[in-house]
This record gives structure tokens, C-alpha cells and sequence, in this order.
RNA sequence: GCGCCCGUAGCUCAGUUGGAUAGAGCAACUGCCUUCUAAGCAGUGGGUCGCGCGUUCGAUUCGCGCCGGGCGCGCCA
């Protein structure tokens, strides 16, 4: 992390010539144009301003004070008040030996690792996982990916929607009208019948509805029969899941759904009204924020009329619990919800209860929220049915069209093979054409984008890394993996490519700290992209000597950063493509 | 009505504390495979960053006001 250095000089410079300064916004950035150099810093000029300085001089000052000689050359001032550093080719050299001799690939574990709760996912039993889940679970499994490696510990939670009024309707369908056959063929589907098929009844058929209300008070109270009945409906519906969890690659270290918090409910309630939190109001209990400007307009309710709680009284006693250290023991520093946009307001105030409840809290709350997918028209993802994606059917389909393309490409690979390369292209498309999007754009959902050979997609980044690997399987057996090979670095190519590995860590550590993966997405496209450019320019196995050595190395280094970086968005690589 | 988000090339999108000539891919056009995977590379054309005002040495980025679109706003989650 030399520009962690070359920040860290810079602000002990200027320290030295405003004393009084506050130095931590003072960062260290890599060039926007190569022609001012390798990294640069604008802070000075901002930090003139607001004192009235000379821009220019302030950055002079601080330039000679600069301490950097043994990784740069000398500082130039630069138009309105820019300090541009290049590193001395020695210094680029260094910091590629240690990171392939087995130090740090570039980046850093924080300094300050803390435990993280992430909560994502969370679908619904007894009913199929659709599109709208796919974003908080790729999102959500990048974001544990990303933040465990950079030392945290990260605990998942899956949320899972197992309780609600959902189970009347379903009991009284269960009891009426089960198809067993159906139920054995697909579980998912069937259920979905027959909510679908109760709760069209109920609109024609006061009875019904009735029915319902009674099961779902049954449920509720604790009666036996319905008990299990929801029980199967879970267990049949965690099969699914699990199903589409290791397709993804997703883990879960926890899984306490809704019902979990139910015995936790009432004394939620009691307590927020106890503190005079929560108040009546109109017969249910809500909490109003009268002190919130934005929030004044919009109280929320933690229990309704009819004396139940609803998913503010849940989402409250699940946070209580997770601030508590929940099963896991250990109080977090922050907890992520990675939840679609329309929930903003819902987090607003479930945050603000908070910390009105618990001012003591010292925890991190974050809601990672993202827009919806769409499909090429611009409105709602459907099928052409009109009926909502299965998850499931979107993986086949994604792995499918892979195939096609992979068998098209090289007809000549074992079947086998072929279809591990189009599970790695097909599953890394879905998963990258999300995570590479800003998540809060909504997100227009296209098969032949994601899946395009140009551009910034997944097959374009596999390909890199598959023509690495390639060059490792047709020679270099006199690369020494580990080995302290001299960096002679020569060619545009071969600079512009190993200024660029340098910087993963600036680009994992700014996809964290504002919980985007596509930061990282942007590096690594930008990598394949300095990579391509290498290998078009670079002959590397008809090369000798030190320029071998070093092109063989700079490689390695590559696909160990694209490997890497792909792990973190939860998509494997693939040797041949 | 109030609140949140969005409006950048024909299309789909990036754009990191305000910073240097606003970037990709697709689509269009032009080159490059007897050379490590051409699923690639190089190049050309294409922009009043929705509109206006303001703050600033400097605004796609910050503030205010409009126009256009999406979503949310007490007993679903």
C-alpha cells in the first residue's frame, strides 16, 4: 500500500506547516491521467481555500517538506494547487517483489476490525425465491465477502420470512384442497397454488377469509396440527433454498427467521411504552417522531389495532437481540441491512426508535439499499406471462446460455468441462452484472449484455484470467511462484499494468466504505483492460532473462488480483474458457 | 400534499473528500491473427452532464427553484 505511505508522509508534512490543521482528509490519490504522474492529492487546495491561502504556495510549503524521496521523485506543484507524485522505478519494483513473495496482495486488513452483522436475503416460505431476491443476495454475500477479508468478523444472518399472516390462508389450502402428488414434484409450487387459489377465494367469499383468521389465530396459539403444517412448509421451503444458496455460493452463519423474535414481541412493545417511546393511537401503539423534521409526518406503528405487531415490532426485537451479542456472543459494531429501496423510510424510523431506546448503542446501523430490476422495456422483471421470475429458472437459463456460447467458442472440450466453465460464466454474469452497477440505479436486466464477450462483464474478466493461466500451462516452468524475481519494468505495458495492481486496495477499500461492490468491479475491468494491453504488446514466453522473469511474474501477480477480486463478488474462475 | 431517489453519447451505464481535455460497452465506420486463447487489441465519429439561478479560482458533483420519471407515506413485509 505504498500510497498509504505516501499519504502518511504527506500529511506529517503539512502538519509540520499548519500545525493546527486537521490532516485526515488529506488523502493520496492515483492520477486521473498518467501524465501527471502516479498519484496525486487536491486536499491542499480546499484546505487553502478555506483559510484564504495561496493554493499554490500552501502546496509548495508542504512540498518541500515532503519526506518521500526514497519512493518518488521529486514533488511538482501543478496547476491550481495539485501535488503530483511518481514513483522511482525502484520503488515500483519493491512493492512487486514483496506482494509476489508472499506478502500482501496489495491491500490491507483494517486496523480496525470490528463484528459486523450482515442481514440479507431473507426470502419467504412457501414461496418461490424470485428476481427481487437476487440483488440483496449477491449483494449482501459480496459485502460478508468483502468486508471478512479485510479482517472483519462478519456474521450472516438470513432473515427469513416464516411467519405472518401468510400461514392462515395456506393452512386453510393445506387442509382443503393438497394435490400430494404435486406437493412431492415441487413443494414450492404447490404451496404457491394453493395461496394463490385461498386467497382468490377469500375475495369472493367472506367464509373463507373467516376460516383463515381462525387457522392463523390457531397457528398463533399454538395449536399442534397447525404447528407442524407450518413446520413442513418450512422445512419444505428451506430445501429450496439451500438449493439455490450453494448454486451461489452463499453461506449463512445464522438463519433466525421472524418466528425466532415472536416470544420477544410484547415486552418490545411494553418497554418502548414504558419509556414513553411508544404511545396509543387510534386503538394501535405507535411511535412518532415530532423532533425529526423528516420524520414527523410519518410515525410508525409498533402494534396494530387489533393487539398484533408487525414486521417494526420484529425488525426492533431482532436488533435489540443482535446489539445484545446475539447467539453468536460477541456485541457488533455494525449492522448492514441489505434491503431494496422502498424500505428506506422503514429503516429511517426502525434506526431512530433505536437510538432513541438504546442512546447508549455505539453500533453502526446501515441500510445497503438498491433499485429494482427491470427488464428491457424499463418496467418490472417478468416473464412474458406476466408472472415473476423463479430464481431457480434464471440460473438455468443463465448456465444454458453459457453453454451454448462455451460449446460455440471450443466445440473441442469435454462435455464436462464445458459445462464447469458455463456454471463459472453463466453464475458470474447474473452475479456481475449486478454487482457492477451502482446498486441504487435500477438495474435493466439483459441476457445478452451480461453474458457479452466486450465490455465490462464477467466473461471479459474470466477471459483475462483464463489467457493468464494459459501461459502458464504452455510454459514458464521456470517461473518460481514465491521466487524474488528482479522487476525490470520497461515497457509502457508492463508500467501501466503494475501501477495499476497497486492500487486493489484502494479499490477494496473504497467498495467497503460505502458498501459498493461495483468500485471493485470498475478496478478489476480496468485490470483485465491493462492486462489485455500487456498481452497484445508483450510476447511473454518468448522472452528472456530478466524480462521474462519479470513479465512471467507480473502474470502471476494478475491473475492472483482478478482471482481474488472475483472470489470477493462470489464468482470462481475457471483455467480455460 | 410531503419525503426519498433518478435525469450524463442513439441504447445500457460509470464517474471515489468539488479538480486538470466528462469515461466505458453496445450500435456505426476503419485497421490488426504463419506470433502465449481474435471471447482480444488499436483507431474514427457521437455530449448545452434535464433547464435556470447561486456558491467557488474551479460544479456532472454543493445550495435554491422549475420540468420530467420511479418509489414511499399508520395497522402487508
Amino acid at each position: 500500500m505504498l500510497h498509504k505511505i505516501l499519504e502518511q508522509k504527506l500529511q506529517q508534512a503539512l502538519a509540520a506547516v499548519l500545525p493546527e490543521a486537521d490532516t485526515s482528509g488529506v488523502l493520496v490519490r492515483p492520477c486521473p491521467d498518467p501524465k501527471f504522474g502516479d498519484y496525486q492529492t487536491n486536499a491542499l487546495m480546499s484546505l487553502a481555500k478555506a483559510r484564504k491561502m495561496n493554493p499554490r504556495q500552501l502546496a509548495a510549503d508542504v512540498a518541500a517538506r515532503l519526506d518521500i524521496a526514497a519512493w518518488c521523485e521529486p514533488v511538482q506543484v501543478a496547476g491550481a494547487g495539485f501535488l503530483n507524485f511518481r514513483l522511482k522505478p525502484a520503488a515500483l519494483a519493491t512493492a512487486l517483489r514483496q506482494a509476489a513473495g508472499g506478502g500482501d496482495l496489495f491491500f490491507q486488513k483494517s486496523a480496525n476490525p470490528r463484528a459486523v452483522v450482515i442481514d440479507f436475503s431473507s426470502p419467504n416460505v412457501a414461496k418461490p425465491m424470485h428476481v427481487g431476491h437476487i440483488r440483496s443476495t449477491i449483494l449482501g454475500d459480496a459485502l460478508a465477502r468483502l468486508l471478512r477479508l479485510l479482517g472483519h468478523r462478519v456474521i450472516t444472518d438470513n432473515h427469513i420470512g416464516d411467519w405472518g399472516t401468510q400461514f392462515g390462508k395456506l393452512i386453510v389450502g393445506w387442509k382443503s384442497g393438497l394435490d400430494a402428488e404435486k406437493l412431492r414434484a415441487d413443494p414450492i409450487a404447490e404451496m404457491e397454488r394453493l395461496y394463490k387459489w385461498v386467497n382468490s377465494e377469500c375475495e369472493t367469499d367472506p367464509r373463507v377469509l373467516e376460516r383463515a383468521r381462525q387457522e392463523l389465530v390457531k397457528l398463533q396459539s399454538g395449536d399442534a396440527e397447525n404447528l407442524r403444517l407450518w413446520r413442513e412448509m418450512i422445512a419444505l421451503s428451506e430445501s429450496q433454498f439451500e438449493r439455490v444458496y450453494s448454486r451461489l455460493g452463499v453461506k449463512f452463519d445464522y438463519r433466525l427467521g421472524e418466528s425466532y423474535y415472536n416470544p420477544r414481541l410484547k415486552s418490545v412493545v411494553e418497554d418502548l411504552a414504558a419509556r414513553g417511546i411508544a404511545e396509543p393511537s387510534e386503538g394501535a401503539m405507535a411511535v412518532f417522531f415530532r423532533d425529526v423534521p423528516e420524520l414527523k409526518d410519518h410515525p410508525a406503528l409498533v402494534r396494530k389495532s387489533d393487539g398484533g405487531f408487525n414486521y417494526a415490532t420484529t425488525d426492533l426485537a431482532t436488533l435489540l437481540f443482535r446489539w445484545e451479542g446475539g447467539s453468536w456472543g460477541a456485541a457488533p459494531g455494525e449492522i448492514i441491512y441489505v434491503t431494496g429501496a422502498p424500505q428506506q423510510l422503514h429503516f429511517q424510523q426502525l434506526f431512530a426508535i433505536f437510538r432513541r431506546w438504546h442512546p447508549e448503542a455505539r453500533v453502526k446501523l446501515a441500510h445497503v439499499w438498491f433499485g429494482s430490476i427491470l427488464g428491457e422495456d424499463g418496467k418490472p422483471f417478468k416473464t412474458r406471462a406476466g408472472d415473476t421470475v423463479r430464481l431457480e429458472d434464471l440460473l438455468d437459463e443463465a448456465e444454458e446460455r453459457a453453454l451454448k456460447v462455451v460449446t460455440e467458442k471450443n466445440p473441442e472440450l469435454p462435455e464436462g468441462q464445458r459445462r464447469d466453465i458455463a456454471r463459472a460464466v453463466g453464475l458470474g454474469s447474473i452475479k456481475y452484472g449486478d454487482l457492477s452497477q451502482n446498486r441504487q440505479s435500477d438495474y435493466v436486466f439483459s441476457w445478452d449484455r451480461m453474458l457479452s464477450l466486450q465490455g465490462n462483464t464477467a466473461p471479459y474478466l474470466l477471459y483475462a484470467y483464463a489467457r493468464v493461466r494459459s501461459i502458464f500451462r504452455k510454459g514458464g516452468e521456470d517461473f518460481q511462484a514465491g521466487g524474488g524475481a528482479e522487476f525490470v519494468i520497461a515497457a509502457p505495458e508492463e508500467a501501466a499494468l503494475a501501477r495499476h495492481l497497486l492500487n486493489f486496495g484502494l479499490a477494496l477499500d473504497g467498495a467497503a466504505e460505502d458498501y459498493r461492490p461495483n468500485f471493485l468491479c470498475a478496478y478489476l475491468y480496468e485490470l483485465a483492460g491493462h492486462f489485455a494491453r500487456f498481452y497484445e504488446n508483450c510476447p511473454v514466453l518468448k522472452a528472456e532473462g530478466a524480462e521474462r522473469a519479470t513479465r512471467l511474474a507480473l502474470c502471476d501477480l494478475t491473475a492472483r488480483v482478478l482471482q481474488q477480486g472475483l472470489e470477493v463478488l462470489g464468482i470462481d474462475t475457471v483455467e480455460q474458457m
